[in-house]
DNA sequence: GGATGTGAACGACTTCACAGCG
DNA sequence: CGCTGTGAAGTCGTTCACATCC
């Protein structure tokens, strides 16, 4: 999913270790595992207690982690804060990021109100729906406004991330305004295939294909059961 | 993410192609795409079409339709009704699946009024909540029942997949509940990783994660164009 | 000609294994 | 000793390239 750019060769520099798509996957992860265990008390953690807490292998963590420079104490392992700080700073995360979102059905409403946005560091600053009906009316707080606005608050409101909540058949256009009005990354939850320039970020989250990936899974373990004997 | 099971080597005859992990991720896109074509009027579809519609190289649809039995016509193409039957076959979607969700927040609401699911063959028989007040209301006809009742559910309706949209902290017990009742394969909402038996599938989404890692991207598209000057 | 099916090359990610340091 | 950092090996997935067939 999400067929990024990434600059094909832009490696200016060339030799940089190299951060792969898959260790950007882990660093949340990491992160929060890590402020769990600080809340804990607990000063320092080794790799493997890493691994063992997102279900892979504990050189895998500390080449991860080797990214974030040579953090990790030779027969210690690495000290919990410090880390934490490192991968705040590496995941942008050490500020508050604007966002919107648009169209503003269940699914947003349950985006909004899933806490762990806020705490991490995400503010939504605008909601956006083409449905007249919707449009003046606030959820928690936060005013919906048509799309046309859509430009207006980006640039007002400093915004560069937005997520798209629409249906399909609209998706693709909602992500060119957004385009437009200069936003820098999308997170799409809409069932189809976005296409936006190379700089700017994606990332897809196709909810009706992981219940059916499920029902795959499942499917084919029947059948591996069935076939075994 | 979901690091699963999937047989360690009990591929008993060898030989068989093997059906690679990434591969189980596209069928469904697939198939979506093959479904509006139909209803489009489009009987036949090229390895390459298909390929731009997921935006991935045609060598690679092609190798992963031919998991599906030798369905191309050389020089045709693959007869959309036919690579429709053949996917939902494989993907087990030809016959409606049963499902449970656990944990009756706001994105349990809009799961359960996402249309995307009933119309592929999902359906949600039983809703369950720990907090008092709310069982015994109902959503969308569907009645809130204390999951005490699970495995009564899960037997008498004969579900095989259940969803689990719970606070993190409760989660993993949620799950062994499941687990015990029966359960075959669990979508997992809650924010940690879940372990289970390697006969239970499991497929996690992380929608925190998924916007920390846009912010990350984004982050980075910008140290990248900091950095070029 | 035009499209499939597939071995072989390639590239990306993971695991191994071990030197090196506190 | 224990745990990190990392080259080397291994595994998995993708792309290339081309023989093959309608």
């Amino acid at each position: 999913m999400s067929k990024h750019d990434a600059t094909p060769e832009a490696n200016g520099a060339a030799g940089e270790p190299r951060l792969s798509r898959a260790s950007v996957q882990r660093f949340s992860l990491y992160l929060r595992h890590l402020e769990r265990w600080k809340k804990e008390g607990l000063e320092v953690v080794s790799s493997s207690q890493l691994g063992d807490a997102l279900g892979i292998n504990d050189a895998q963590v500390r080449k991860d982690l080797a990214y974030l420079g040579n953090l990790g104490q030779p027969g210690i392992g690495y000290y919990t804060q410090e880390l934490i700080s490192a991968l705040r700073y590496r995941l942008g995360v050490d500020h508050t990021w604007n966002a919107v979102l648009v169209g503003v059905g269940n699914l947003a409403r349950a985006l909004l109100r899933y806490g762990g946005f806020a705490q991490q560091g995400f503010r939504f600053v605008g909601l956006f729906d083409a449905d007249p009906q919707k449009v003046g009316q606030k959820i928690d707080g936060l005013q919906i406004h048509s799309p046309e606005k859509l430009a207006a608050v980006i640039a007002a409101e400093r915004v560069d991330l937005a997520v798209v909540a629409v249906p399909a058949a609209e998706a693709q256009q909602v992500a060119d305004a957004l385009v437009a009005a200069g936003i820098k990354g999308i997170l799409n939850f809409a069932p189809t295939l976005l296409r936006v320039p190379t700089h700017v970020s994606l990332i897809a989250v196709d909810l009706a294909v992981q219940l059916e990936q499920l029902a795959f899974l499942v499917h084919l373990a029947q059948q591996e059961s069935t076939d075994a004997r």
